[in-house]
DNA sequence: GCCAAAAGTTGTCAATGGCAACATTGACTC
DNA sequence: GAGTCAATGTTGCCATTGACAACTTTTGGC
């Protein structure tokens, strides 16, 4: 994978490291976690001294902070395009926000670690904080216009979008982490985020068209054995 | 507090390490993360030389599995007794399991910690893990109890198990680390979590009780400013 | 009191983060 | 086209840490 950068065409001394870098970051995080990510080693990986990340970035935790924030960016755009596929009923869009986001901790499992990691959640950065605040923003978004077309109508609005984002984080870090889930009897993952969703958001015409003969949700396909 | 070891009657070499060690380790990553936890650290602030971990703890990951294991026991030890405290509902005493988790959190911020670090979660660990299957066992039980009274009667119980856990890992996750709840606009993170708690479970004859009058939950106690 | 095991110590090594000083490249200017 | 400067990369160094080995001290059972 990053050894392509080897024979790539580089624009200067070795390559652009800062994005070599980040990519081989992250590749590095999808395989062992974050705790095995070191500047030297992906230094090593891509044949550059053991000081040259160093001019990109400060330090381990700034590289970190760059791979969340890209995470951020990414995850807003992913739950935006997943809303936008779900049509105009505002508590579909709201649906496919929270599953946009399973999806995307489970399909970008180095950027989703990065996003939660404690090492980088307690980093303190206004822009990190600012992407954050975008992506809360576009949940928040989500459950008013929600809440506007009958959806909870009496709760509060911000506890609606606390709401939200423990939802969405706890699907994601159950359905994205074996550690956890493996403490679940199902078989279909998918089906299972279909029933939290359904159980989050309540049965909308979308999941209802997915399982539209049974009463009891994704029950008989999940079920293992 | 952890000097209070050194004038104590000794009954040994230099302490009974094991304990005092573990205690450290849980103040360091209650006051300073996971991260900055060291096993010379320890050693340092408890006057023992930089090997004496060892002789307890095979490394680094072998004391935070241990941290662990205690986090779940202590963790499960809550829950239950939250629930007993809830009373015969079984509602009720699946709506106080969810309560006791995030009070957990909150209130043992090292031991929730030590629980939820990818560090951990990577460990392979037979123990660890059917302390885990006790916690997931805690809820499973709480769920099905509940449902049988009445409560999502026609979903898949499995189903409510993953709830059940995603809506307890994220609300904790949400109201326990600044870093998140920051972009939250709330006044009082208990009214807040009661809010998330009729979210999830819908709103008990105990949660109609703290607040008998309002319709839409703790908001005007809640909302800031 | 003896002796074996438990508990702790000193010493060492490799890996890492982080810093400083130096070298090279490329781009811009005249 | 030569000179200069900033960006980029390199080598060298040091402190910290985890991890291991060899040795010493204490404890408790006999």
């Amino acid at each position: 994978m990053y050894l392509l950068q080897t024979w790539r065409p580089m624009a200067y001394h070795h390559g652009n490291l800062r994005e070599a870098l980040l990519a081989r970051a992250a590749e590095v995080i999808a395989e062992s976690g974050v705790e095995a990510l070191s500047l030297r080693g992906l230094a090593r990986d891509l044949d550059v001294s053991h000081a040259a990340p160093r001019r990109h970035f400060a330090d381990r935790r700034g590289l970190l902070v760059e791979l969340a924030k890209e995470a951020f960016r990414l995850c807003v755009v992913m739950m935006e395009q997943g809303a936008e596929a779900a049509g105009p009923d505002p508590v579909a869009r709201y649906r496919a926000l929270g599953r946009s986001y399973v999806e995307f901790a489970r399909r970008d499992p180095a950027f989703f670690r990065a996003m939660h990691h404690p090492e980088v959640r307690s980093i303190p950065n206004s822009e990190l904080s600012e992407l954050q605040g975008a992506w809360f923003a576009a949940l928040r978004d989500g459950a008013a216009a929600a809440q506007r077309s009958g959806w909870h109508p009496e709760a509060d609005p911000e506890a609606l979008v606390a709401f939200s984002v423990s939802a969405a984080m706890g699907a994601a870090q159950l359905l994205s982490d074996e550690s956890w889930s493996q403490h679940l009897d199902f078989n279909d993952i998918d089906l299972l985020a279909d029933d939290l969703l359904d159980l989050t958001v309540g049965r909308t015409q979308k999941s209802l068209m997915s399982t539209p003969n049974e009463l009891t949700g994704n029950a008989a396909k999940r079920r293992a054995s």
